[in-house]
DNA sequence: CAGTGAGCGAGCTTCCGCTTGACTT
């Protein structure tokens, strides 16, 4: 038994420590959070100042208590978990739950994993920092009042089992507001004049561009100024040149390692989370959720050694950089390789891809400035003061560029330049070509996943171990989805002068075309609408910058953790009464207009299981008539024709075995009924179209999946049949299944045999539903 | 994976942050 028992947050980061620490000490994790405010109750007692009333997670018991044993046996307690506010908070849970007597306690913190800044810390140890713990204490207690306050009256208001949070709710409003921003833009066109000239030198001929640096609004504008260039001659005005350098990004954070992945190798939040971890357990990179753009000392001189190694003295620059997102903790280093010196790593497609971009940013991190050289060439119209411009860039040393250049959410970027011939004041140009060629002005761009995370980054709002979760919770609660837009053909203008004459033609193209952005839906529109009109200050883009200034005073002492809740809750809960009093139920509906045969009203809504179409009146005598949207239909678009449409479902469409086939919609889509048993349609049948062929060939291929499904059935006992299914083999007596031993052969087994599993089954699972 | 297929109903849903391994019928 060890002297000594070390206690961090993650399995890994135990491992790799206690390499450092020898046989005195033990390291266990605690994998993250061991307790929490209750799931299915508030959880907090109002009347008695806020208390939290925490428990253990329940899938945290075996841990606690193996570490309550190794507590106990163990001289002193280390405690080595992040030094941030749910670090500190998490230190001090242990205390709580394990009991450890406070003269056994030591609390210590490194903020990166090497054995010297392990060994310093152990030699400085603290102890707990309640106020920084207070700080997390009104956190989690403010976002638990928020949400489990806001989320019921979304149920009673609006539709069941909705949610809402400080977070969450935000994240929604951007994603409503940005395509609201999509809907009013009116897109205005202009002129943009380009044109290629040649100049004549001693050693050849030489070609470049230049443009008008104003944009022409009218065609009129725009054919006027080919007309005044038609008979002039052109000349160098002015040569200007400027020397410029880029510099490399900061090493990657969770929130910009996020974008980076997204734009350069098309990973979604989560995926890139997922690889992450998986680079980290292997030992391959640091933590992988961080808000630090720190590199540690030693990470510095790695990499110095690496460039210097690979690219020579030139291209070092040893760089610190200090964090600006708000509200960051930095209780970690940046995201960089654990070994500099590994420019690629063994490991799937996906892992190599993400390390390699893990690498060059770190190593171009601490690479030198590129330095450039601008040059901007006025061109001199004889017939007019307007002038021409040309954009150089000439790379002279490539610095950093060498490596690795940050993509741009922004594909518009342009007039970069490129490199022009040397010219000398005064030089004539012959002029090839001159173009008006119209454009159009940019819409909003919808946000992807990583750019929802950036901009929620910059808000303050969220932390990197919540982004990606963030992103799933508005998807599964379908306030948002993920989507493509087709884009639609656009004619434009060119007008051309070539050779003295001025020819105009027509060209199209396809614009506006989006893949995988998300999506607000008519639930998440309603919702957002719902909550600006009643908490406005809740979903207020500053609202956590707020209560984020409140939580670092409670830190720093000056504030009381439950005096700060109490000044917001009971406002708040004044206000939760009222708007339950007050407030409308949110039905969205809206009149599509008359039935053509009954000349009743046809409306869209939502009800309680999501958008429909309702035929005639809610209050009156005679029943309305209600169909659900279909996959893809929204609310807002619907049109009287579909709903129409809608409401011939339920209906025949023809027969198989003398008995009906029926086409309806349902909870979960388009299906077929036969015989009183469903099938689902495929993606690709519309079920207002769907013939009688194709509706047996889809119950044809379901028996078909069926049969192959049943492994053995028994003549004795119909009820019992051996299937195979996601997990494997299993048995299936009636409505429930038995799982099948992995030693035995399915296609062997008795019926004896079978009913003896099912015995032995049937007595786990009813005690694992008694621990439940 | 396959199954689900309402529209009063009874009772349930929900937050944000920290961390991984469940092993499903």
């Amino acid at each position: 038994m060890s002297k000594n028992l070390v206690i961090v947050e993650s399995p890994a980061k135990a491992k790799t420590i206690e390499k450092f620490l020898g046989k005195e000490f033990q390291v266990k994790s605690s994998f993250g959070h061991v307790r929490d405010l209750s799931k299915t109750k508030l959880g907090i007692d109002i009347e008695n100042h806020f208390k939290p009333n925490y428990e253990i997670l329940p899938d945290k018991k075996k841990i606690v208590s193996e570490l309550k044993k190794f507590a106990k046996d163990s001289e002193l307690v280390w405690l080595a978990t992040d030094e941030d506010r749910e670090g500190e908070a998490i230190s001090w849970h242990l205390v709580e739950t394990l009991g450890i007597e406070e003269s056994k306690v030591r609390r210590i913190a490194f903020h990166e994993i090497t054995k010297n800044a392990i060994l310093k810390a152990i030699e400085n140890p603290r102890s707990i920092n309640k106020q920084l713990v207070d700080a997390q204490q009104a956190r989690r207690v403010l976002d638990r009042l928020v949400g489990y306050e806001i989320s019921p009256i979304l149920w009673k208001k609006v539709k069941p089992a909705l949610s809402a949070g400080r977070v969450q709710s935000v994240a929604v409003r951007l994603i409503v507001e940005r395509e609201e921003e999509i809907k009013s833009f009116i897109s205005e066109a202009y002129y943009k004049i380009t044109a290629l000239f040649e100049i004549r030198r001693d050693d050849g001929t030489y070609s470049f561009t230049a443009g008008l640096p104003e944009k022409l609004k009218l065609t009129d504008e725009a054919l006027a100024f080919l007309e005044i260039c038609k008979p002039a001659k052109f000349s160098v005005a002015n040569i200007e040149t400027k020397p410029a350098k880029k510099s490399p990004a900061p090493p990657f954070t969770t929130s910009t390692l996020q974008q980076e992945a997204s734009r350069k190798l098309g990973f979604s939040v989560s995926k890139t989370m997922l690889v992450a971890q998986q680079l980290y357990e292997a030992g391959k990179i640091t933590y992988m959720r961080t808000d630090s753009v720190n590199l540690s000392n030693h990470a510095l001189a790695a990499a110095k050694t690496e460039i210097e190694k690979l690219y020579g003295k030139d291209y070092v620059k040893t760089r610190k950089y200090t964090t600006k997102a708000k509200g960051a903790q930095e209780a970690h280093e940046a995201i960089r390789p654990t070994s500099m010196s590994s420019s690629a790593i063994e490991g799937d497609v996906s892992q190599k891809r993400l390390y390699d971009l893990i690498w060059k940013r770190t190593i171009a991190s601490q690479m030198s400035d590129a330095i450039l050289e601008k040059t901007n060439v006025d061109i001199k119209i004889s017939t007019t003061r307007e002038l021409l411009v040309a954009k150089g860039e000439v790379i002279k040393f490539d610095g950093f560029l060498k490596v690795y250049m940050e993509s741009s959410d922004d594909e518009s970027e342009e007039g970069k330049g490129d490199i022009l011939p040397p010219m000398n004041i005064g030089d004539p140009l012959e002029l090839l070509q001159m173009t008006a060629i119209q454009r159009f002005t940019q819409q909003p761009y919808r946000y992807t996943e990583a750019m929802l995370v950036k901009r929620l980054e910059d808000l303050g709002i969220g932390r990197p171990s919540t982004y990606a979760p963030t992103i799933s919770t508005i998807q599964k609660r379908e306030y948002v989805e993920k989507g493509d837009k087709t884009g639609f053909k656009r004619s434009f203008e060119i007008m051309v002068l070539k050779n003295g004459k001025i020819s105009k033609s027509m060209k199209s193209e396809n614009v506006g075309f989006e893949k995988n952005k998300l999506f607000p839906t008519d639930i998440g529109t309603l919702v957002n609408q719902f909550l600006v009109a009643n908490f406005k200050n809740i979903i207020d883009y500053h609202f956590t910058a707020t209560v984020e200034k409140e939580f670092d005073e409670i830190a720093m002492g000056n504030k009381i953790w439950n005096e700060m809740i109490s000044e917001f809750y009971y406002p708040f809960h004044e206000h939760i009464k009222e708007v339950l009093v007050k407030s409308e139920k949110v039905k969205g509906e809206r009149l599509l207009g008359k039935d053509p045969k009954s000349g009743k009203n046809i409306y869209v809504k939502l009800g309680r299981f999501g958008a429909m179409v309702q035929l005639g009146e809610s209050d009156s005598e005679e029943k309305p008539q209600f169909a659900g949207l279909k996959k893809g239909q929204s609310m807002e678009s619907v049109t009287l024709e579909d709903a129409l449409e809608l409401f011939k479902f339920p209906r025949i469409i023809g027969s198989y075995e003398s008995k009906d086939l029926q086409v309806g919609i349902g909870r979960y889509g388009p299906y077929i009924k036969h015989d009183d048993k469903f099938f689902s349609l495929k993606k690709t049948d519309d079920p207002l179209t769907i013939k009688e062929e194709r509706a047996i060939e889809i119950i044809l291929e379901k028996q078909q999946s069926e049969k192959e499904k049943l492994i053995k059935e028994f003549k004795e006992r119909d009820d019992i049949k051996i299937l195979n299914g996601r997990y494997g083999p299993y048995i299936a007596m009636g409505k429930t299944n038995y799982k099948i031993p992995r030693t035995m052969d399915p296609k062997a087994l008795t019926l004896e045999q079978c009913l003896e599993i099912i015995e032995k089954e049937g007595a786990k699972k009813t005690a694992r539903a008694k621990k439940k």
